[in-house]
DNA sequence: ACTATTTAGTTCATTTTTGAACGAAGTCAA
DNA sequence: TTGACTTCGTTCAAAAATGAACTAAATAGT
């Protein structure tokens, strides 16, 4: 075994930098918001897809649900969320951003666009629709293989 | 303002993804390792590159540097690494493996270069480089325009 | 040489995140 | 229908990550 990344290391690497200097860049511009970087994800996923459950929630954001549940009550208290039970199975509660929450969500939205349209573009059209497809790829590899 | 992902959009939610299925996927791998993410994260950067400081070492992990203190001080007791003055700034405390560390650092960077091969097995190898390239790419223009 | 500023690492209090246990509700098979 | 099993959400204690204050050491400007 070599003691350096091949090309696929360092690739990856690269990804991880992007992702964590992504991060740190949203998390600084949504700072005045008051929301944390969980939270604005919470709020961008409901404004996208309303109606989900907050399990469905967690795995989206790749969290623990028994966060999402606080920070969703938190939400509900402040007005910015409500839960709603599902008629078919009473042990869901869906959730819909209110009016208000909508408002501050496309605020966070908008935002977090800014960004991610200024990384794409380094990119192509195409080349950006080959990372979409190649990231998918490899999601479904590990998921087969690994978990 | 459309309230749907461009392009740009669903490809970032794709490496999101990537990203954090590639974490669980390792997290579950090196689990029996009795490592941590971060612990891992330390024991292949200090494999790869000796001799680092602990600050660029938190630099590199995205993490904090009183996490890195923490884990450093264990692995010090543990005899997993040793901690050498810099003869010119005698502030820095360059870290090293020790032989067993590496023992276990080369375990665990296997683990992970396992998984890392497997997911660009999807790509030609002239892809992993323009993935490499383009993610370079974002990150420094992040860098340059929100940090 | 002297002060002001910056940097490296530690410590500790706070915040965030997680995981396990639990109750309530749904599903499935006998 | 019953009983076993799974799923959804909550709670809470434990673990992990962070940020601010601090000491010591280096650097820069005067």
């Amino acid at each position: 075994m070599t003691l350096k990344h091949h090309e696929s290391g360092r690739a990856w690497v690269a990804v991880v930098r992007a992702y964590n200097t992504c991060s740190k860049a949203i998390i600084s511009r949504i700072e005045p918001t008051g929301f944390s970087l969980l939270e604005h994800e919470i709020l961008i996923n409901l404004l996208l897809s309303p109606g989900q459950s907050q399990q469905q929630l967690a795995m989206k954001c790749f969290s623990a649900k028994s966060g999402i549940s606080g920070i969703v009550s938190k939400f509900e208290e402040r007005g910015i969320i409500t839960r709603k039970a599902d008629e078919t199975d009473t042990r869901k509660k869906l959730l819909f951003l209110t009016d208000e929450g909508a408002e501050l969500a496309k605020i966070n939205f908008k935002i977090q666009n800014e960004i991610i349209e200024a990384m794409a573009s380094v990119y192509t059209p195409e080349k950006i629709t080959d990372l979409e497809n190649g990231m998918n790829a490899m999601t479904e590899l590990l998921k087969d293989r690994y978990l």
